[in-house]
DNA sequence: GCGATTTTGACAATCGTTCTCAGATAGCCC
DNA sequence: GGGCTATCTGAGAACGATTGTCAAAATCGC
């Protein structure tokens, strides 16, 4: 069983009070300066169990970091993301999941999975 | 202006050879094996080249690798990926192409990107 | 063939992430 | 509270994919 520590609760409450998606390591750079003498391996890995819990939302950025960001809505869901400030936006769209279900089978394809992400500059940038 | 090498031919033909998506390594390794004397960064920067050019798809892995696959169809389209040998089949869907710009548009996004691939299990595996 | 310019490749460097393992700690039983 | 034990933590090493370096080699226009 998982055990309750300061640092996860740390973790899960410095990634609920930035707005858009963040890197281990810049989330590891926050609380350090905050005072925390939490470890980066640490944040590491209570960045991937949170993922793992639904707790989080995780993708890949382009030049290859997980990013992580606070889940807002508990099901599945997609993303509208600024790429210039990180501002994020969810997206809940049955027709994509039918489609992507759809096209899966007519292929012969079994357990679909997909990814799906819509990037853009924000009104604001 | 790009100059013609063996080493981006050898590249290209291998990376045509292959079915799914290759990593840069995998296929390093394969034309090593072949006898090729080519070396590793030329690869990486051949692929590189190759995608640039709309001449091979990329994406990444879970475990982020960049993977790449001669492109068959020349627009843009996407992927239908079997996660355990690697077949592929090139998707195009207008209708995904329209929800993500109007997503993006009814947000007050603009110059959206998109990200959309569907993994699962081929009917052979 | 010549020369300017680009490409190559062995190797080092980078950088995000994971591993290691000894010490700290949460949760549980008494 | 005190003690026990499985789990968690953190400093640093290790790892692995990718990129940078730079001298030597190759291409292409002339
Ligand atoms: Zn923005
Ligand atoms: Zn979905
Ligand atoms: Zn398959
Ligand atoms: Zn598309």
């Amino acid at each position: 069983m998982k055990r309750q520590t300061w640092q996860r609760a740390a973790v899960r409450e410095a990634l609920t009070a930035r707005e858009g998606f963040v890197s281990a390591q810049d989330l590891h750079t926050a609380l350090k300066a905050g005072g925390s003498p939490i470890g980066l391996a640490t944040v590491y890995r209570a960045l991937a169990d949170l993922a793992v819990d639904g707790d989080a939302d995780s993708l890949q950025s382009s030049d290859g970091e997980n990013l992580y960001r606070a889940c807002i809505s508990q099901g599945h869901h997609h993303h509208l993301i600024c790429r210039s400030c990180g501002r994020t936006v969810e997206i809940e769209a049955d027709a994509i999941e039918q489609w992507a279900a759809q096209v899966a089978a007519a292929n012969g394809f079994r357990e679909p999975r997909h990814i799906v992400d819509v990037f853009g500059t924000c009104a604001s940038c």
